[in-house]
DNA sequence: CGGCCAGTTGTTTTT
DNA sequence: CAACTGGCCG
C-alpha cells in the first residue's frame, strides 16, 4: 500500500514524529509548527502501516474542540470513520470510564456532572448549613480549595492540617462530598479524581485499559495538572507507547492547576522517550518570531526551543504609544479602517487583551466606526439562567436525587415555596440524611409541613411526577418541549415584556430543538436524556451564531491560544495591565505573563501592533503605568515606534468621542495636539489627554502637573498651547 | 414574595 | 466606574 501521502509536505522533524516506531515521544512544538497536523498524521500512520486497530489508539486534547476537529482531521486522512476511536478531553474520557463502571466507581448509574456555577451554589447551601459566617466563607474559595485539593489527587482524609483556616476548609470539603455524594453528583474534578482512583484500585478494570490502549497520545500537554498526568501513567502501564505533544513556553494556565513541570517529569518517569523539536514556524514572518524569541529567552529553566522560518522578515513590528485608553482604541481603528481599505478582511485581525475589562473601550471604538467586531468568550449557551432552568427540570426527571437541580427549579417559576419552606426541607433532608426530594416527600405525607406551604410543595412533586409519566415514551425533543410548557418556565418568560425575556424565550426554543437534533450513541445503556445532561455539562457550547460573519476578533490573550491571524493588536502593554498586577512581585506568575505574551505575540502572521496607554482608567480611577517591560524585551530594530498624528479640534463641526481616521486627514486641524502641553491660568501647565462632545459642549482631559487630570470645556477653559 | 437601595468588589477559563 | 449581592421594607 502506498503511504507516502501520510508523509507528503511534512518537514524532515515532523516525518521523524509521525513515522516514529512503536516507542515513547516528546513532541516539542512551538507556536505554528504544524503540532496538530502532526498528531493528526501520527494516528493514521499507527492504523495504516503500523496496523493499529483504531481501538487501540486513546488521544487526549483539552477542549471538545479541539478532538472534534482532531477527529475530523484523521477521518479525512484515512477515508474512513473512526467513530469507536477514543478521541476527547480528559473529562469526557473520565465520563466514559466512570459510565462504563460506575459500580466500581461507587456512583449511582444515573449520576449527573455538575459545572462551577452548580458547585458554588451547592458550596453556598453547604457552607450554610454548617452554620458558618458565608462573608468569611466564601463559596468561591471553597470552590478553589476543594477543586486544586482534588487535582492533587487528595480527598478530605487525606489532609491533615493545624491551621484553622484549612481546618474550616477542610470541613466543608468534607459536607460538601457528602451532599454530592447524597446526590449523586460529580464535579469536574470529581471526574477526573474518581476515574483515577477507578483506574488505580480495580485491578481487573486498570488492566482491561492497559492492554486495549497500546498508543497513547496527548495533546497540550503542558496544560496537565497533577491528576492528568498520574491517569497517563496509570494507562501506559509498562508496555504501551506514550506520545506527548507541548510547548513549555505556552503554558499559561499554571493558576488553575496546570503543572508545566509535567513535561519534565514525564522525561523522568519515561526515559526511553525520544524528543523531538518542531521549530520551524510556518505562520509568523522572521521578524515576529525574532521578537518573540527574544522575549520569551527571559524566561529561565526552558526545555530551548527556538522558533525559525523559511519566509521573509515582513513588517516592523509597530509600536503606539496612546494617552489613554480611548485614544489606544482610536488608534487601533483607524489602523483596522487602512486595513481594510487596503481590501484586508475583518475576520484577519484580531484584538487581544489581558482582561475582558478592556474590551468596552474597544467595542465603543469599533462601533462608533460601524466596524462589525465578534467577542469570543462571555455565556456560552448551556451557562446561560434559562437554558440551566430548564436543564434542571430534565436532570430531576432523570434523578430524584439531584439536589442541585431539586433547589434550582422548585420554585421557579414561583409556586409559592419560599426561603422559608425550603428551609425546612433542608433541614429535614439534613436530619434524616435524604436528599431534598424525598424528603420533601416525606414531609408532605407525614403532615410535617401543613396548610399553604404543605399544598404547594404537594403541587410541585404532582408536576415533577405528572411530567415524568407524560414525558416517560416521548423522544427528547418532545420531552424537552412538554417539560418547557408543564414546568410553567416558557410561560413564565414569554409573560415578561423585555428584549431580555425575549432573548430567553428563544434561548428555550433554541434548546428544543438542540434535543431534537442530538443523536445519542446509546454506548452506555443511558437513557438519551442522560446523554443529553452528560453532553450539557460538558460541552457548554461554545457556537455563536454570526461566526462567519466579517468581522474583527476582540479576545482575551488567554483565548487566542491556538488561534492565528494575518494582523495582531495586543492592547494595553503596560505594567499592571499586562503584566497584570497580580502577577508582578511573583517571579513565577511572572514568567507565566510573559509566556502569555509569547503566546500572543506568535498569532500575528504578517502584521503586530502593540499598544500601550500612558493612562487608563480602571475601577473609575486614572492610573499611570509604565510601559510594560515586556516591551523593553524586544528587539529596538524590530519595532517601529509610531507617531502621534492625531489631532483636537476646535469646537466647530458635529464630530464626537472617536476621531476614526483622524490620523490620516490631509489637513491640519487648529487646536490641540494630544500629549500637548498647555497652560491654564489657575491650573497651571499640564498634558492633553483627551477630548470629546461636538461643538459648543466639547470637552477636553489635561492633566495638570499640580493638581491632577481635569476635564474643561474647549470654550471656557482659555488654554495657551506651549511650545514643545 | 418581590423590589429597591446600599454596599462590595473587582485577572486570565475549560471541563 | 459598573455589575452584582445582600439586606430591608412594603
Amino acid at each position: 500500500m502506498d503511504v507516502s501521502y501520510l508523509l507528503d509536505g511534512l518537514n524532515d522533524r515532523q516525518r521523524d514524529a509521525v513515522s516514529a516506531g512503536e516507542q515513547d515521544m516528546l513532541v516539542l512544538a512551538g507556536a505554528g509548527s504544524g503540532k496538530t497536523r502532526v498528531l493528526v498524521h501520527r494516528i493514521a500512520w499507527l492504523i495504516q502501516v503500523m496496523n493499529a486497530s483504531p481501538l487501540s489508539i486513546l488521544a487526549v486534547t483539552f477542549t471538545n474542540k479541539a478532538a472534534a476537529e482532531m477527529r475530523g482531521r484523521v477521518e479525512k486522512l484515512l477515508g474512513r470513520d473512526v467513530r469507536h476511536m477514543w478521541i476527547g478531553t480528559f473529562h469526557g474520557l473520565a465520563h466514559r470510564l466512570l459510565r462504563a463502571h460506575y459500580q466500581d466507581a461507587g456512583l449511582p448509574q444515573n449520576f449527573q456532572i455538575i459545572d462551577s456555577d452548580d458547585q458554588q451554589r451547592l458550596l453556598k447551601r453547604t457552607i450554610k448549613a454548617l452554620n458558618l459566617d458565608d462573608k468569611q466563607w466564601p463559596a468561591k474559595q471553597a470552590a478553589w480549595y476543594i477543586n486544586a485539593k482534588k487535582d492533587d489527587g487528595l480527598r478530605p482524609q487525606h489532609i491533615d492540617t493545624y491551621d484553622p483556616t484549612e481546618k474550616t476548609q477542610l470541613q466543608i470539603y468534607t459536607a460538601y462530598q457528602e451532599a454530592c455524594d447524597r446526590s449523586g453528583l460529580v464535579d469536574f474534578a470529581e471526574l477526573l479524581l474518581r476515574a483515577h482512583e477507578l483506574l488505580r484500585d480495580n485491578r481487573h478494570v486498570r488492566e482491561h485499559y492497559q492492554r486495549r490502549f497500546r498508543h497513547i497520545l496527548v495533546d497540550e500537554f503542558q496544560d496537565t495538572n497533577q491528576i492528568q498526568y498520574a491517569w497517563v501513567r496509570l494507562l501506559a502501564g509498562q508496555q504501551n507507547n506514550v506520545t506527548i505533544v507541548g510547548d513549555d513556553d505556552q503554558s499559561i494556565y499554571g493558576w488553575r492547576g496546570a503543572q508545566v513541570e509535567n513535561l519534565q517529569h514525564f522525561l523522568r518517569d519515561f526515559p526511553q522517550a525520544q524528543t523531538i523539536r518542531l521549530e520551524q514556524n510556518y505562520r509568523s514572518t522572521a521578524t515576529i518570531l525574532k521578537a518573540a524569541n527574544q522575549v520569551i529567552a527571559n524566561n529561565s529553566d526552558r526545555l530551548g526551543k527556538d522558533l525559525w522560518t523559511e519566509g521573509n522578515d515582513g513588517e516592523q513590528i509597530s509600536l503606539y504609544a496612546a494617552f489613554n485608553e480611548q485614544d489606544e482604541a482610536r488608534y487601533i481603528v483607524s489602523q483596522i479602517v487602512r486595513w481594510r481599505d487596503q481590501g484586508g478582511a475583518l475576520s484577519d485581525v484580531a484584538i487581544l487583551y489581558r482582561n475582558n475589562a478592556q474590551s468596552r473601550v474597544l467595542e465603543e471604538g469599533l462601533l462608533y466606526a460601524s466596524i462589525p467586531y465578534r467577542i469570543y468568550g462571555g455565556l456560552r449557551f448551556f451557562d446561560r439562567q434559562e437554558v440551566k432552568d430548564a436543564v434542571a427540570y430534565l436532570r430531576l426527571l432523570s434523578n430524584r436525587r439531584d439536589d442541585a437541580a431539586f433547589e434550582r427549579v422548585v420554585n421557579t417559576p414561583s409556586r409559592g415555596i419560599g426561603e422559608r419552606s425550603l428551609g425546612l426541607i433542608r433541614d429535614y433532608a439534613r436530619s434524616q440524611q435524604l436528599p431534598m426530594w424525598f424528603a420533601a416527600q416525606a414531609m408532605v405525607n407525614d403532615a410535617i409541613l401543613s396548610g399553604r406551604a404543605k399544598s404547594a410543595v404537594a403541587g410541585f412533586l404532582d408536576l415533577i411526577n405528572q411530567l415524568d409519566q407524560d414525558c416517560f415514551e416521548l423522544p427528547l425533543g418532545k420531552q424537552t418541549h412538554k417539560v418547557l410548557q408543564g414546568s410553567g418556565l416558557l410561560a413564565m418568560y414569554e409573560a415578561e415584556k423585555s428584549d431580555k425575556a425575549e432573548t430567553r424565550v428563544e434561548n428555550l426554543k433554541e434548546l428544543v430543538s438542540a434535543t431534537e437534533t442530538f443523536s445519542p450513541t446509546g454506548d452506555e445503556d443511558l437513557s438519551p436524556l442522560a446523554e443529553f445532561l452528560a453532553h450539557a455539562a460538558l460541552e457548554s457550547g461554545e457556537e455563536q451564531a454570526d461566526a462567519h460573519q466579517d468581522a474583527v476578533q476582540l479576545m482575551t490573550l488567554h483565548s487566542a491560544k491556538g488561534l492565528e491571524f494575518p494582523l495582531v493588536f495586543m492592547t494595553g502593554m503596560e505594567e499592571g495591565t499586562f503584566p497584570s498586577q497580580m502577577s508582578v512581585g511573583e517571579p513565577g506568575r511572572l514568567e507565566e505573563e510573559r509566556r502569555l505574551c509569547y503566546v500572543g505575540m506568535t498569532r500575528a502572521m504578517e502584521k503586530l501592533i502593540l499598544t500601550y496607554a500612558e493612562s487608563r482608567r480602571l475601577y473609575g480611577q486614572e492610573n499611570f503605568h509604565r510601559p510594560s517591560r515586556f516591551i523593553a524585551e524586544l528587539p529596538p530594530e524590530s519595532i517601529q515606534e509610531v507617531r502621534v498624528q492625531t489631532r483636537v479640534q476646535q469646537p466647530q463641526a458635529t464630530r464626537s468621542r472617536f476621531h476614526t481616521g483622524a490620523s490620516h486627514e490631509s489637513f491640519v486641524q487648529t487646536g490641540y495636539q494630544l500629549g500637548q502641553r498647555v497652560l491654564h491660568q489657575t491650573f497651571g501647565e499640564g498634558t492633553v489627554l483627551n477630548y470629546e462632545g461636538t461643538g459648543a459642549q466639547s470637552r477636553i482631559q489635561v492633566n495638570f502637573d499640580d493638581v491632577g487630570s481635569k476635564w474643561l470645556m474647549v470654550a471656557y477653559a482659555k488654554l495657551t498651547p506651549l511650545n514643545g
